[in-house]
RNA sequence: GCCAGCAUAGCUCAGUUGGCCAGAGCAGCUGAUUUGUAAUCAGCGGGUCGGGGGUUCGAAUCCCUCUGCUGGCUCCA
């Protein structure tokens, strides 16, 4: 491929005529290229041309072969003819090139250092959460460590959500097909999702829970509603059960079981957009918390050009589309808007965020539902004694704990935040000798509210510190004759060294301070 | 689901023109050592070579199939 390259070809730019444009391509029998001319208007058509090589490009190209210095092919994949799943695949070549050899080296690093961010690798070595052949694929379990940190954050925004007004429940993980048949999801995704589970009693279907929202409507829907309740907000932390793709099954980031962190507001019309307004607030003060601040807000609207994908009316969805709009703008959020991207019910804001390889996901997302109201028949009694349909929001600051957590892995390489973190402190006596004063240490910390281990291993201390670094345990306490002597603890901060000799309580108020 | 590839011990990996009992390092266990800021030493145990079928005198190695994983495509309530 050098080779080519240094022969420094130039890229000849040519217009052609539609006419000659097909006649060639007719005699190369290219039915490919003469499907995409098929698509050009007369005027429009450039040929690229380079040594032998002819092809119809819109361009634009480099000057000439000489620039390229550094190739390296990437990998090998199929590709749907024009992104189209009901045609044919055709093979394509990822390959990447740089001006210089150094560069691409760069790149490559980049690549390798990603790798090691990558949350599947360290939520195996940081013993977070595994997966099963025997359990299935996409299904995965959290190991202690992984549930401590989980429990952690789900407390966190529970907390949050109860400050704001949110009411918790809890609802089975299964309901009758009937529930999805009322909400739409089973016509919509029935076919391509877990199949029904049946009873010994004929004709009787239930379904793993796809959406808490048609259980959520359940509850608003039980008894009448005055407007003097609305808002309602009733929040879980709701598993649910999708049958993803088997190709599209990722880590954590893409699995057929996960837990949202879910809830549903009913409101009125009126209230639509202060709420709206709440839960952008909401899910910002997640998002900087957890340190993310290179997210993009991005608002799915309908594709315009296929409006049989979509349920409700066009009244709802023009109106649901504007407040999303009007919300973003009157915060000063900046968003990208995508046609097509909304959901079959309704429009929606997302959150994005990169994983170590740059790859975009999905966390937070807040969606305007008139739908659901519409077919359950929710109903809220005005101040003019008469029913009314509520309007609901779907929302989901993390999106799913799993997701969430995948990218938060990768964001913080593994070195959560301390309040997060699953273990705070290890203690590394010196020798067995002090192996008990470390454990009145760490009952001590305990008591401080604080979580850690001690190290009681017959290593050396410079094993245990390695250990204990390669673990990403925040804070180290090294305990030898001098410590037991003065009562003091010796302070090693993870990926930082020693900070030195301190009281315990010194040491304590050193962690809540970064609490 | 589709295309391409991968699957050897808990982990990382050796082992291909098919040929004796499948190897290493780390981890684990046992013992020795009692240690001052990123790996103490020695011994031992551990593998249906992802599962199933086939070809062959003989399969980790070749073929088929299933499962799982990886990179894309498509999809994502």
């Amino acid at each position: 491929m050098l080779e080519l390259a240094r022969q420094k070809n130039e890229f000849v730019r040519k217009e052609v005529s539609k006419a000659d444009a097909i006649s060639y391509y007719k005699e190369k029998g290219d039915e490919y290229k003469l499907e995409l001319l098929d698509g050009l208007n007369d005027g429009e058509i450039t040929f690229y041309e380079q040594g032998n090589f002819v092809d119809l490009c819109r361009g634009p190209h480099i000057p000439d072969t000489g620039k390229i210095k550094a190739v390296k092919l990437m990998s090998l994949a199929g590709a749907y003819w024009r992104g189209d799943e009901n045609r044919k695949q055709l093979t394509r070549i990822y390959g990447v090139t740089f001006p210089k050899q150094k560069e691409l080296n760069q790149y490559l690093e980049m690549l390798e250092e990603a790798k090691k961010r990558d949350h599947r690798k360290l939520g195996a070595e940081l013993e977070l959460f595994m997966f099963s052949e025997r359990v299935g694929a996409g299904l995965p379990i959290w190991l202690p460590k992984g549930t401590a940190l989980r429990s952690r954050l789900e407390d966190f925004l529970k907390q949050e959500q109860i400050r704001r007004g949110y009411e918790p429940v809890i609802t089975p993980h299964i309901g009758k097909k009937d529930l999805y048949v009322t909400s739409g999801h089973y016509a919509k995704y029935g076919e391509d999702s877990f199949q029904p589970i049946h009873t010994p009693r004929e004709g009787e279907e239930f379904l793993l829970k796809p959406m808490n929202c048609p259980h959520h409507c359940e509850i608003f829907g039980h008894r009448p509603r005055s407007y003097k309740e609305l808002p309602v907000r009733v929040a879980e932390f709701g598993t649910v059960y999708r049958y993803e793709q088997s190709g599209e099954l990722h880590g954590l980031t893409r699995v057929r079981g996960f837990t949202q962190d879910d809830a549903h507001i009913f409101c009125t019309p009126e209230q639509l957009k202060d709420e709206f307004l709440g839960v952008l607030d909401l899910t910002k003060h997640v998002l900087e918390k957890l340190g993310f601040d290179d997210y993009t807000a991005q608002i799915s609207l309908r594709d315009p050009e296929d409006p049989e994908k979509y349920i409700g009316s066009k009244e709802n969805w023009d109106k649901a589309e504007q407040a999303i709009i009007e919300a973003t703008r009157e915060v000063g959020l900046e968003t990208v808007t995508e046609l097509g991207e909304a959901a079959f019910y309704g429009p929606k804001l997302d959150f994005m965020v990169k994983d170590a390889l740059g790859r975009r996901w999905q966390l937070g997302t807040i969606q305007v539902d008139y739908n659901l109201p519409e077919r359950f028949e929710l109903e809220y009694i005005g101040s003019d004694n008469s029913g009314h349909r509520p309007v609901m929001i779907h929302r989901a600051p993390f999106g799913s704990m799993e997701r969430f957590i995948g990218v938060l892995i990768e964001h913080c390489g593994g070195k959560f935040p301390l309040w997060l973190s699953p273990e705070q402190f290890a203690i590394l006596p010196i020798s067995d000798k002090y192996n008990e004063h470390c454990e009145e240490l760490k009952a001590e910390l305990n008591v401080a509210g604080l979580r850690g281990f001690v190290d009681d291993r017959s290593e050396k201390i410079g094993r245990k510190i390695r250990d204990t670094e390669l673990r990403k345990v925040p804070f180290m306490l090294i305990i030898g004759e001098q410590e037991a002597e003065s009562g003091q603890v010796a302070v090693r901060k993870q990926g930082e060294g020693d900070l030195g000799v301190m009281d315990l309580s010194a040491f304590v108020a050193l962690i809540n301070e970064q609490l």
